[in-house]
DNA sequence: TATTTCAAACGAATAATTTTTGGTTTATAC
DNA sequence: GTATAAACCAAAAATTATTCGTTTGAAATA
């Protein structure tokens, strides 16, 4: 069995991280192999573990969500369990899009939407700042957010 | 015509948005609709912008990608033309996942991808700090990442 | 050089899904 | 109560995905 990627499994991971929708056939006119074999190759990477899933995008101002923060977190404590359990807690929490443990001044930033500042300050207030391990939050405003995907 | 969105459609979006490859079979099964009903939703859903498209998600690491960073941008300037300019830039160097323009201590976020620190040297020195109106970048490591899509 | 091997590519048939259509029902405004 | 538009449902048509047997091509071996 091939082991590695060759150019055209890249051409499909990279067609689809731009556009998880295409169909099998516009993949297979695009990178021009059979679709039978464009078949076999999504087939095979999805189950070697290349491709994980898919995202829709939507339109967050559209559904009302008009306030885009980060938010830099600091814990007191960076043992394991509690780790484990703010990553559980903050993943059950409205408007959160994205979590990133850092290594580094914050232990955690959030990429968070929500509807307005009343939200906002309920979920920093009432949903972040009720757990006892949290040292600091620090709130940034997000003017502008691009998925760019340049990675292949 | 129908102006706001019903629970329906919250929730095909809301499907949609953790599997943007589920058929419309599925989310009508789903959402106990008829196939065609579901088809016009999303047709609908997609004409007036709510769906804007779909990213697949990829495992990084076994691309090779295995250093996964923040930086923190400031610009010398923030005039209008300048962040043009640099998003613009930004969004074409290799690596860059997101871009996200900040209003706050940092002018930009970008969340990065490279293969090993020569790969994040060359990015940092060679890609971003040649562009002349970089006042600094600070660079985090992520040790973990995780989509949430906690929105609807 | 010929032969074997094996994965990938191919092509065509089948299965499944999506798209379209048209008639019926439902909801709303007048 | 009627008119109108949208939503719904079910069936047919078109398109797409899947399967599988065959062929091709490249590398390994005799």
């Amino acid at each position: 069995m091939r082991n590695e990627l060759d150019s055209k499994d890249i051409q499909i991971l990279s067609l689809l991280l731009n556009n998880a929708r295409l169909s099998n056939k516009e993949i297979a006119a695009k990178i021009e192999i059979a679709q039978s074999s464009t078949h076999d190759r999504i087939k095979k990477l999805t189950q070697k573990g290349y491709l994980k899933g898919a995202f829709a995008q939507i339109d967050q101002k559209k559904l009302g969500l008009n306030i885009e923060v980060i938010l830099a977190i600091k814990l007191n404590k960076q043992h394991r369990a509690i780790i484990a359990d703010f990553i559980e807690k903050a993943s059950q929490l409205p408007g959160v899009i994205q979590l990133f443990h850092m290594a580094g001044n914050s232990d955690f930033i959030l990429h968070v939407a929500v509807k307005d500042s009343d939200e906002l300050r309920g979920f920093i207030l009432d949903r972040l700042s009720t757990l006892d391990y949290i040292q600091s939050t620090e709130t940034t405003m997000v003017l502008h957010n691009e998925r760019v995907n340049n990675i292949l």
